[in-house]
DNA sequence: TGCCAGGCCCTCTTTAGGGCCTT
């Protein structure tokens, strides 16, 4: 089974889209995935400290009364730092989660390891004739049963490692390789679309 | 008060602009 090693996929829901704006993270959902299983998860809500507007409410169905009763963020991501140790990362438009991830860790002075990597880069090479590179997309794109509500954390965790997976077994099985390391998938979401089926061809 | 992200990636590009993704 293709792996890319052990992996920690994750996503956050927020209060909008910077943090360098005084955005927070509202809640953190991730999946442990080893050997192309998923060995653990995490999902936990946080009160940001600040009453989230309509727009997310709708949005994410999360709503200020969930909040107001949620650990605080520096409470939870203490737990979410143990739970993601030294593991690689990886999270559909990482570099969005990646943000998140920093800022509210350097809150709390704690930090990690692990290498993320970006589920969406990688779709954008493996999957060019998708009709878009949308999460929920993706998940028809590659027929993964699919029951729940998009953007909240712990699902859209979820889907995302279904995706991951379904890329790497058509890496896998497209190009006859016994495994996929994740420093290939690093590669592979660095290399030009265009190139990408010339370097997994000549991959030992 | 008014404004409001940022990285990737394509192209009618590189002395730039705009769409795609994430909430």
């Amino acid at each position: 089974m293709a792996n890319a090693d052990t992996v920690v996929i994750l996503d956050f829901e927020t209060t909008g889209l910077s943090p360098d704006r005084g955005d927070r993270a509202i809640e953190i959902g991730a999946v442990l995935i080893e050997d192309g299983q998923v060995k653990g998860r995490f999902q936990e809500l946080m009160n940001p400290g600040q009453r989230i507007s309509g727009f997310i409410e709708n949005f994410t169905g999360i709503n200020n009364a969930m909040l107001k009763d949620a650990p605080p963020c520096e409470e939870v991501m203490h737990r979410f730092a143990d739970f993601i140790a030294d593991y690689n990362l990886v999270a559909h438009n990482a570099s969005f989660d990646k943000r998140f991830l920093d800022a509210e860790l350097q809150r709390i002075s704690r930090s990690y390891s692990g290498k993320f990597t970006c589920s969406m880069l990688l779709a954008r090479r493996i999957f060019q004739s998708a009709p878009n590179h949308k999460l929920a997309t993706l998940v028809e794109y590659t027929n993964t049963a699919s029951e729940g509500t998009f953007h909240r954390a712990l699902y859209d965790a979820e889907m995302t490692a279904k995706v991951w997976l379904a890329m790497l077994e058509d890496i896998q099985q497209g190009y006859n390789l016994h495994s996929i390391p994740f420093k290939l998938v690093q590669k592979i979401t660095k290399t030009p679309a265009k190139s990408v089926h010339r370097l997994l061809s000549n991959w030992k």
